[in-house]
DNA sequence: TCGTAATTTCAGTAATTGCTGAAAAAAGAG
DNA sequence: CTCTTTTTTCAGCAATTACTGAAATTACGA
């Protein structure tokens, strides 16, 4: 079995981009597979078109299913485990979102709370207490962000997208309507 | 030479967050270190510090500058180079969006345009491109939004995750107020 | 320019991570 | 419950990445 040359092309990037965006070459390249394939593939249909051990895809498509990236279902008449991608390209952006949270910041927040708790000894420590508070402000910051992001529909994050980031714009405006017409209170609404 | 408790606890978190956050453990601990000293420090200091050798730190420092996450300075009557960290953790933040967008969104963004420049031979191709222009649209939102980001001064940053994700009940309120009022005209102002 | 102090490069080694094949475990069919 | 198919685990090997110390290069002061 061989995969065409477009998609080879895809898979292969996938591969060598898997390490920076947190798995390995088995990961991003089984789940390039899955994203061009209409149709669920099985475990050992993945490892023969991607040249890969049965086990190394077991494990790959575990890390997938910890990503929330993938789906399994079944096929009437066959006890394999079939896969597939998200449709949605923002459910796969809200995902891949929501794992780099947990992974990347939620560990630095505990940290940096417990950090916060102990009583400085000197002027020293108090000033790095000091820039640690600042980090987790920061910290707290982002956490907010992505909490509100998971409740966010495909369709509100694409216009979310699309306008970008001129919050501040809305905000001046709400601010001149409020001025101009303070019997309404709009507060409630941003 | 050796660290308080308090930032021997934060250095050694940051040097194993590190290869999470794009990086090893060396640069992790280096930045970590840099960001609770108040004074700038030479490589040799850093080294004593954190127990690693000249040329790891040298390697270190030239990787945290490509990620503009430290300064470069040189104090008189000494020649050695002398680091320290940016200071608000929002430029912070927005150093560690641009590179991390540079590095794992970009090169995608090329190879997919590449992809999508080919003629599908086939069917199964025909569909593998449409997936992929999907991904490609992902990205060039991805983009706008980070471009904007670089646009944006800390304080505006900080007031917009404060606000949050809300965008769409902003974009709401505009929509009402052009209904009740049809003679200003506020689609400039988002 | 020369001499010295500082930084960088690099070959070799250590440590980590990735991958395979065989064996164990789990799950469905009869 | 037993047999068979499928999945998972894991020990051992391969590949990659991290780190060191020595040598080479660079940069500054006299």
């Amino acid at each position: 079995m061989t995969l065409p040359p477009l998609s080879q092309k895809f898979v292969s990037h996938f591969g060598e981009m898997g390490s920076r965006w947190g798995f390995n070459r088995t990961v991003g390249q089984i789940y390039a597979l899955l994203f061009l394939t209409p149709e669920p593939l099985n475990a050992d249909t993945i490892g023969d078109l991607l040249g890969f051990s049965r086990s190394n895809v077991s494990i790959g498509l575990k890390e997938l299913q910890s990503w929330r990236l993938v789906k399994m279902t079944h096929q009437s008449g066959d006890r394999r485990e079939y896969f597939s991608t998200l449709g949605d390209v923002w459910d796969i952006f809200k995902a891949v979102a929501a794992e780099r949270h947990r992974r990347e910041v939620e560990p630095t927040g505990t940290v940096l709370r417990e950090l916060l708790l102990d009583a400085p000894a000197n002027e020293q420590e108090a000033y790095a207490q000091k820039r640690i508070e600042s980090m987790h402000d920061l910290v707290e910051q982002v956490n907010k962000l992505f909490s509100e992001l998971q409740g966010l529909s495909p369709e509100t994050l694409a216009t979310l997208m699309s306008v970008g980031l001129k919050v501040q714009k809305a905000v001046a405006l709400k601010d001149k309507v409020l001025m101009k017409n303070n019997k309404k209170d709009f507060s409630a609404v941003i």
